[in-house]
DNA sequence: TATATTTATGTAACTGGTTACGTAATTGAT
DNA sequence: ATCAATTACGTAACCAGTTACATAAATATA
């Protein structure tokens, strides 16, 4: 198929497809050649009854399939004496299947079938340099630890946090910073008055204390907000706070771009550890803040009602 | 999948399905993350007109799926606004179908989609040793030369060809030699006086006159028949004649192997060429006697009517 | 020029799987 | 001991392709 070569890998669901209906209209023809009274859909349940009685259960989680599947497939193997069922005397749900006389017959003579068509397709996968059969098993283990979606998915990101810049905050976010904000906080909680202060007056409340404040641009829009507020504490020497995205900028990799700006922002102040509060509600928030290296701690006051986590990160 | 490295080969249709299905519903899931209004099952259709309107069947080949497919596909897209159809002016038959405002406006906003994909299906290519996305490449070129079903059927004679046995006649079988003949002859043509003589009397009219006779075993049963007649003429020196496999042993190589001991018994006997009459509405026989190494050749008189084809082999 | 063949396409029915859902039996938790 | 959750499995409806068939237009042929 010269049109995959065209579209690139995003075909390779297509391209698998056409190379499996190829495959398998040629299994129909060569159990027709050999006579045996078997559907090539079959094998897999057939092959597993081979080495003992199963129940459909078993066999669908033993060959990949849902169990309709293998419902419908011993039910056409009945039909044709193939296989027989008996209910499971134990447990009156399971339904025991298993090779009938006839069944073990055909077991006996599809062996030389099984030998020819091995030795055909192993003489094939000799005359490729890339193993088909061990690339499919390939695949098959590096989707089990992480499938495509989240694969690609990840490429997104990384894309797109390329577009994200931070920059230091001037007076003309400072829309942005209070909007942000508030967006998130009324959401989940309510405004308190700590937060009117420092959002109406990030000037005096933040960066005449000696704090910073950050945002990060995508495609020139601020869609993200961190501040981080000089603390009087003989532990702490920062406070990290007013973290806000955008939803709208969500999956792009805001947080945590703007979460590692803000520690290098502290370490460049000359800070030696980050204390943040935070509600575990907030499950993403935390987990980013995990993330950045941030470790629970215990025992400031908070001026916010809405905390009720306490983290704090060591700069090295 | 554990299960498919107990089944072997056999079930690489299965396997491949498998595979197929986990990637593609990925895909789907894919598709919606990037928030783009295609099925991912349009996509071959999609890009093939992003290059340019095109027609049903136009489509249909470029991507490999079945016309009614396409027609289908193409009338999904339609009512979703992504494509339009116009009747060919020309050919009032043909169904041009192009790409709509909104399908270019697609076409653009799936690049990034592209680029991810690609990206993320080739990080897994170089993680694995095998790479599938040639591995289906080779498969494809492979089975286009010859599809696994003439593959196996090759392998299926090969080892049922090593079950046959060429032995020398014996007045054991001569009524194998007679009934086998006559079974051939009776079926195309009529039984001539030249018949009845040497298969009444193989002894005497072939064994005692310098010739010879082979016989093919099969599971201890004659199958086929052979015989070489010693000629007195000045160019051959011997006919091969009587060929004979049974019908029921069709398919397992016996012409072949019968035909290359009489060759072989002819040199051993010292000949140096070997002649053949036949008749070409025998057509597989003639094939097996090109496949021998005989070559056509003209002018000797036929003691049967049946003959209108004659051949010739030198013996090296 | 009339007729047979080929081509482009649509529609219907089939195929080999899936998910969604319902029911009965078993298991677990209070 | 009871009630909720889980498990086994069947049925129905769906899905993305297929083959089979019908029709109309174009082309080839006598």
């Amino acid at each position: 198929m010269d049109f995959y070569n065209k579209t690139g890998k995003m075909a390779i669901g297509s391209r698998l497809r056409l190379l499996t209906d190829k495959v398998t209209t040629d299994a129909a023809e060569i159990y027709k050649l050999y006579d045996v009274d078997l559907q090539p859909k079959w094998f897999p349940v057939f092959y597993t009854l081979c080495s003992g009685d199963s129940t459909i259960t078993e066999i669908a989680q033993q060959i990949g399939h849902s169990h309709p599947s293998v419902s419908k497939i011993v039910g056409e193997m009945l039909r044709k004496g193939v296989v027989s069922e008996k209910k499971d005397k134990a447990d009156k749900r399971r339904n025991v299947i298993s090779l009938s006389k006839k069944g073990k017959a055909i077991a006996t003579s599809i062996q030389d079938q099984y030998k020819d068509v091995n030795e055909a397709i192993e003489e094939m996968l000799t005359q490729t340099t890339n193993d088909l059969w061990k690339a499919i098993e390939e695949w098959e283990i590096l989707l089990d630890q992480k499938n495509l979606l989240r694969r690609v998915h990840e490429k997104k990101k990384l894309r797109e946090s390329k577009k994200v810049k931070i920059v230091d905050y001037t007076p003309a976010y400072a829309k942005a910073f209070k909007e942000l904000n508030k967006e998130w906080i009324s959401t989940y909680f309510k405004m308190e008055a700590a937060d009117f202060k420092s959002l109406e007056n990030p000037k005096g409340y933040i960066l005449d204390k000696g704090g910073a404040i950050l945002v990060a641009l995508y495609e020139g829009e601020p869609v993200g907000v961190c501040a981080l507020i000089k603390m009087n504490h003989p532990e702490y020497s920062y406070e990290l706070a007013k973290m806000a995205v955008s939803p709208k900028a969500q999956g792009k990799n805001i947080g945590y771009l703007l979460g590692k700006a803000i520690l290098k922002k502290a370490k460049a102040l000359g800070g030696s550890s980050v204390y943040l509060e935070s509600n575990t509600i907030l499950k993403p928030a935390i987990s980013l803040y995990y993330k950045l290296g941030f470790q629970k701690t215990f025992g400031e006051p908070s001026p916010y009602e809405r905390c009720n986590i306490q983290m704090a990160l060591k700069l090295k």
